[in-house]
DNA sequence: CAACAATGTAGCTGGTGACAACAATGCTGT
DNA sequence: ACAGCATTGTTGTCACCAGCTACATTGTTG
């Protein structure tokens, strides 16, 4: 029974697997490169062969968030019928969730995409989005949106539905408020679209 | 010429303001205490007199923050003649402007409100939000929204305004892009908010 | 199977937050 | 005036952390 091989084996993803479940549960600011590896078995330097320094990590962190927010988007879209507002509703819920859930992260994955620094970073936001460009863009050959740029009024969907997230960790509602505020938001949304009615 | 007198004068308040810019320059995360010290010239133990913890100065940071707001918040509205939109806009940039330049003391002011210690901090930002909602009623009266429970359409408002300036510290957007993004923003808010056209 | 690359370990340095003992100062009552 | 006391600031200590370097172990490849 050898108790700990030498080798990890796959240290690297067993290290963002901690490393996600510690920032959701306390923090980014709680998460310690020494901690982890005491959590994963393995000695204080390990990590480093992985991630040169901290922000490494949390920039791996971010990417993987991406792209399991992408996933999570596309899920709900594809998942949601064929009526336009419904799949829409369904994307935003599903942004919601993960916003709400995985708050620190989702922050991270913000705070990174800004610094020059991670270009895979911002590639895989792109992709991320691109799946929200889509819908925006089927509302429109729909005839639901008024027609236009769709970062536009995609923009202005997109902060509405990051602005209701925010409300949720902040506190200022609960979260099964948000039965009634997003349809609502969406109905608002919808009815502000068409300049002539 | 005495250098340096054994007791400060006013260290709390010293240590608030170099906070405050050490937070808007660098973020919270590189805040320290120590470092705080140092910059106002004073030793590494003084600043456990006025705040015996790291969190208790965050606390503080916050409240006072809270005041801020809510007083750029009102010289907006004041300011912004009798047109309800008008007024909707000016508060709404304002906002926008504090989220923007102080985004991380914002945070920290979302963070720490929802930390159950704190009683003085949720009591500044009851004070802060009531001029939303004191807007809010005004449009109601006037009949420009429809009416109804005021934090019901203030919520989704708040929410949009707050998403906005989510965009710009998210570096989706250019702050300059806020000049059609933001009364674009409001039109459709306000177009929105008459359910029979 | 020997050399080499990849991976993990151990120890050091400088910095930090929390804490406690101590010193200087200002205030208050007599 | 001044003794006693509360307030405020200083110094030293402890445990922890990130980043670094030198070294040990493993597995892979020619």
């Amino acid at each position: 029974m050898d108790v700990r091989p030498y080798h990890h084996g796959n240290l690297r993803t067993a290290l963002l697997a901690q490393a996600e479940r510690t920032v959701r549960e306390r923090g980014v600011n709680e998460l310690s490169l020494r901690e982890l590896a005491r959590e994963v078995g393995v000695s204080h330097g390990a990590p480093r062969r992985h991630f040169p320094d901290r922000q490494a990590l949390l920039d791996a962190l971010a990417e993987s968030g991406f792209e399991r927010l992408g996933a999570e988007l596309r899920a709900a879209v594809d998942g949601a019928g064929e009526d336009f507002r419904a799949r829409l509703e369904a994307t935003a819920k599903a942004y919601i969730q993960f916003a709400i859930e995985d708050a620190e992260l989702l922050e991270l994955m913000f705070a990174g995409k800004h610094r020059e620094s991670a270009q895979a970073l911002v590639d895989a936001a792109d992709r991320t989005f691109s799946v929200l460009f889509e819908l925006i863009g089927e509302g429109q050959a729909e005839g639901v949106l008024e027609p236009g740029d769709p970062e536009r009024v995609g923009l202005l969907l997109f902060a509405t539905v990051q602005g209701i997230a925010a409300l949720v960790t902040g506190s200022m509602i609960e979260a099964d408020q948000l039965d009634w505020l997003l349809p609502e938001a969406i109905a608002h949304f919808l009815r502000g679209s068409r300049t002539a009615s």
